[in-house]
RNA sequence: GGGCCCAUAGCUCAGUGGAUAGAGCACCUGAUUUCUAAUCUGGCGGUCGCAGGUUCGAGACCUGCUGGGCUCACCA
């Protein structure tokens, strides 16, 4: 491995140290920075924390080490001070080969395979409805992330595991059985998973129906006065027995939960229209997945997994990690972990929730042979993945070090949070559709694309629409919660998705013009870079570093924020010089090779987030 | 009640213990015979929730508090 000009420069000050004061700096921690944008230079070493070591005022070791470092190190040319700020101007020349060698090359970034695997898990809907907005959030995250660890060198496979059985999906079927008069999605024009979504909400419609009338019955009269406590009002009590009462009274909460008895049962009628409504939805959602670009290298079912996790509880009884009480169940004592006691199987030997996740960890590792498994999961499931994974730990599974929950904040409205119940739950493929129309609006009235065909120019309409949206919610950190405004989705100038496509445009279009066999040679004459060359090339060199910290952190806002700031410098650039028409052949030449790496690095960046680059706006 | 997360400009968000806390939007303003103006320039805008502490240095670390969220099932 090369040496980094980072590791470069804090050696070349450990050595700076030792020469000048005499001091073993070796152990001496070295606060190498990038140089704020007020201030000449690139790097800035902070010589606050030197003066132990050196005995002298932090502005004299700056001046020091500045003249030190000018006069021994080819790569710094220039040094200035304040305070206890040293300042280093980094030869051009330097920058100059830098841009002219790695990122010239389309994978620039990529680091080498390391040989290690990872599971990704993200997007893991239930089959009972559409998929909304908070599983927009989840699905960019995972991809991401699954890109960005590919990038870091890892083998990444992508999973998720569909929730496709269980009493939410029954009620769609009960509801479709019931009142559908064998209605299809073909019949009705509809698309197959908000089809089956109808169903599940015509149950909730009829099931309240049905509650209210109880309500209002004599019965249900008479059980409101013997049962609620004094003076609670009826619509509150009634609120909060609302599950009890499609338990233990409701006809159809019965019928519901008697076809998933039959389901479990394997009757062959319920199964086959199981089979039915789920394969809709599956087809509703693979075209929600191909309109987000992503896609997975396995699915798990729950219908398969939902028993798995028996043999676990066995080997955590044999490491007497797990106990069992009387009554026959297991559990897991936690609470010396800061965890509570979790029960992992029921007195009559049936799983539960955690027990399977127990099961499919391993069942995912006997698949991949992944050290490590990342799971994209919202934030209300931070305690449920902290006991997982003690769980996994106690039983010594070979991955249990490499596991993260990748959690994230919860999407709001700026009207607040979404519920189905108010109806204002933001649908994924309404969403898409919006920011692709708008996307379309903004195109109308240029010129940029004419001469394109219609289905590309439909396609750059479409790259540019979901640049708007993914960017938009992509760059916001994982754990924050965020507030999503539809609105602000749909901007394309500023902090935005198609900002940054912008800027990978104009790097395109100024080669077209060019000529692809423009000789470019003499590049390697070119001298004196500007500011905003020297900026571009230092923000370039900063990529690979980044995508390493994005990585190992799992933050693709990171990545988001980065390509900003390079469209941005590019921009800059772009106002302040003319490349076509520079001064000399030589800066011609260069900058036309920082044109491109600059591209490169946006495309790859870019394509980091899921987000696709057209060649032109 | 216990645990975890969040709080930074009017709004949406950045901010490895380092400099005068930054972007974008919004509002005001100037720039286009040019390689894409989906751009660039200038202006306006801050008690970094509050109070202590650690440090040469705190928006960041520690403690307490306030406000908001999540969670603490033999549910998923």
């Amino acid at each position: 491995m090369k040496h980094t000009l980072t590791d470069l420069l804090t050696d070349a000050v450990r050595t700076a140290l030792t020469e000048l004061y005499g001091a073993d700096a070796q152990n001496q921690e070295i606060t190498l920075q990038t140089t704020r944008r007020e201030f000449e230079g690139e790097f800035t070493v902070v010589t606050f924390p030197l003066t132990r070591l050196a005995k002298k005022k932090p502005d004299v070791i700056a001046r020091e080490l500045g003249e030190y470092l000018k006069g021994n190190v080819s790569e710094v040319a220039d040094f200035n001070v304040i305070k206890g700020f040293l300042n280093l101007v980094v030869a051009d020349a330097y920058w100059k080969d830098f841009v002219l060698a790695a990122p010239q090359s389309g994978d620039f970034g990529q680091a080498p395979a390391n040989g290690e695997k990872v599971i990704v898990e993200f997007a893991s809907p239930n089959t009972n409805k559409p998929l909304h907005l908070g599983h927009i959030r989840n699905i960019l995250l995972g991809w991401s992330t699954s890109q960005l660890l590919q990038k870091a060198g890892y083998d990444v496979k992508n999973v998720q595991i569909i929730n496709d059985r269980g009493i939410a999906i029954c009620k769609s079927m009960l509801a479709w059985q019931k009142f559908s008069d064998g209605a299809t999605p073909a019949s009705t024009g509809s698309k197959p998973d908000h089809f089956v979504g109808e169903y599940y909400v015509l149950f909730e419609t009829k099931f309240r129906e049905e509650y209210l009338a109880w309500q209002q019955s004599e019965e249900g009269k008479t059980f409101f006065k013997k049962s609620a406590k004094e003076g609670l009002s009826a619509e509150k009590f009634f609120a909060s027995y609302k599950p009890k009462y499609f338990n233990e009274y409701s006809k159809l909460g019965a019928e519901a939960k008697e076809m998933l008895l039959d389901w479990e049962a394997g009757d062959a009628q319920v199964v086959a229209l199981w089979k039915k409504m789920n394969g809709w939805v599956y087809e509703g959602f693979a075209a929600t997945y191909t309109a987000l670009g992503v896609h997975f290298d396995k699915l798990y079912y729950e219908s398969n997994t939902y028993k798995l996790g028996k043999d676990m509880v066995e080997l955590g009884i044999e490491k007497n990690v797990f106990r069992t009480r009387d009554d026959g169940s297991v559990y897991a004592d936690l609470t010396d972990a800061k965890l509570s006691e979790k029960t992992l199987m029921r007195g009559d030997g049936t799983s539960i929730y955690i027990t399977q996740d127990l099961g499919t960890a391993r069942l995912r590792y006997d698949d991949f042979g992944a050290t490590r498994m990342i799971y994209v999961v919202g934030d209300e499931q931070n305690h449920h993945f902290a006991t997982l994974f003690e769980l996994l730990k106690r039983l010594e599974e070979p991955y249990a070090k490499g596991l993260y929950h990748l959690s994230y904040g919860m999407v709001d409205l700026p009207t607040g949070r979404m519920k189905s119940r108010e109806g204002t739950v933001v649908d994924a493929d309404d969403l898409i559709k919006e920011v692709i129309h708008e996307a379309g609006l903004a195109s109308a009235d240029r010129a940029a694309t004419e001469g394109l065909s219609p289905q590309e120019q439909r396609e750059i309409v479409r790259q540019i629409g979901m640049a708007a949206l993914k960017f938009h919610i992509i760059k916001v950190g994982p754990q924050k919660r965020m507030i999503f405004d539809p609105k602000e989705s749909v901007d394309m100038q500023g902090q935005t998705g198609p900002y940054v496509q912008n800027a990978y445009v104009r790097t395109q279009a100024v080669w077209r013009k060019a000529g692809s066999d423009v000789d470019v040679s003499t590049a390697a004459d070119y001298v004196d870079l500007a500011a905003a060359e020297r900026d571009l090339a230092s923000k370039l060199y900063a990529f690979p570093e980044l995508v390493k910290l994005a990585a190992e952190t799992y933050d693709p806002s990171l990545i988001a924020m980065y390509c900003y700031d390079l469209a941005k410098g590019l921009h800059k650039f772009w106002h302040d010089h003319s490349i076509l028409s520079a001064e000399t052949p030589a800066a011609v030449a260069f900058r036309l090779q920082l044109c491109r790496a600059v591209g490169h690095t946006l495309k790859g960046g870019m394509n980091l987030l899921g987000i696709d680059v057209p060649p032109r706006m």
